[in-house]
DNA sequence: TCAAGTAACCGAACACTGTTAGGTTCAGAA
DNA sequence: TTCTGAACCTAACAGTGTTCGGTTACTTGA
């Protein structure tokens, strides 16, 4: 065969496959060859859409990070703004856990990305942060995001309750870990979350009277 | 040749040969016959020693979370505890940030992983937290040191003044992200720390008082 | 002390991988 | 109508992890 009248790939196809893919079988599932295979086109066919592999996973990447939310900030509640962003961000993740890798490694350097993180720091710096603060924040929040997504907590116990008995005294209850994994992940989470803004709260406090009265050591530094 | 008489290869010196080919080329600069070169054999014979390359990978991971110091929850300070344990966390992935992928999804069922796991969770209960309440903090933790581990180490930002200026007026001066970008990492990382502890501080407080008086809901959960 | 067994090397191969080159056919522009 | 380029193909290249079978040396048991 050779070109065919109706183009049989597009590159949401092509997408859309390999996110079934990588689902399905993991990261390392997804190879051009099966790629192809499942969608009935040979490997090199795939070149015509995308540069290369790491072009297609780059782009499946910005498709997921799509459903993050950063309008959270429009209200000047920097404490809602990022609630909400980290929720979206790690709901994101969690719907493809087998790309967390991918997406955590990544540059943030799609137009996506960039676009998202100007809204997050213009929403920090509106609401009353130092410039340099919003950045850390920023950074902070994306730590605790990504830190949870990319590997659970609790499936790193095993569910065999004799390992634990002897030698771990106060893992003995750890075989439910596995059991109850999701739930334990999710709660660890929200907990994070909520401690880490509890925190920024009195943060906040201080660095609002401090730079309130005269402009501080934080103003030379606005990124 | 066949068998030396002095064996030319040690579990060690594979290890050690490995572990400098990734810090110079990155993790994908590994390949077992570029090790094998390494040490001047041929590629087949590394798997007299492991059995996969994964089997290598894990105990090279093994070695590098031997610097994670759990022992600060010996003085009953559970804060004390979790700062040291985070710090020499995060300080053991950035010896080797283009391991940091590896450790950050592999499993935490190594014995060493084990006994630290124990350590804190013992450690937490010990100073006063509901079992339930310790699994999530160690959970939290992780994911900040892991979270900021794996962010940093893999710089996002470009660092074309250009690209910013105009489209993106919050990140006016985000070329000096990458500029200062290990210095921001550091800083991110303990702000999040800091706010994570103080905001922990505050539910201690809570939980202390609800507990104190009578066995709380919290009883019947003890992982 | 001598045989048997196992450990540590080698070369060659297998089944993969991402990617490229070069060929063919079709759609749309000049 | 010819030309250009897009979209498919087959075939191949270089590289990957790993296994097989062979050879030699050390270690163990009788």
């Amino acid at each position: 065969m050779a070109r065919p009248k109706t183009p049989l790939l597009t590159r949401e196809g092509i997408r859309d496959a390999a996110l079934g893919l990588v689902d399905r079988d993991g990261l390392e599932g997804l190879s051009m060859r099966k790629l192809a295979q499942e969608l009935d086109v040979q490997a090199a066919s795939l070149y015509s859409h995308y540069r290369t592999k790491d072009d297609l996973l780059a782009d499946i990447a910005n498709g997921i990070m799509a459903g993050v939310d950063v309008s959270g900030f429009d209200g000047g509640d920097w404490r809602h703004g990022l609630t909400v962003w980290a929720r979206t961000y790690r709901r994101a993740l969690a719907a493809h856990p087998n790309l967390v890798p991918v997406i955590a490694v990544g540059p943030g350097r799609r137009e996506e990305a960039l676009r998202r993180a100007d809204a997050i720091h213009g929403g920090l710096v509106a609401a009353g942060w130092p410039p340099r603060h919003a950045t850390m924040i920023g950074a902070s929040t994306k730590y605790l995001v990504v830190g949870g997504a990319i590997n659970s907590f609790a499936r790193g116990f095993d569910d065999d309750v004799q390992v634990y008995r002897d030698r771990y005294p106060n893992l003995f209850q750890a075989h439910k870990l596995a059991e109850h994994a999701v739930e334990i992940d999710e709660d660890s989470f929200e907990l994070a979350l909520e401690a880490f803004l509890a925190g920024l709260e009195g943060l906040f406090e201080k660095v609002r009277t401090r730079t309130g009265g005269n402009p501080g050591e934080d103003e030379g530094a606005r990124y």
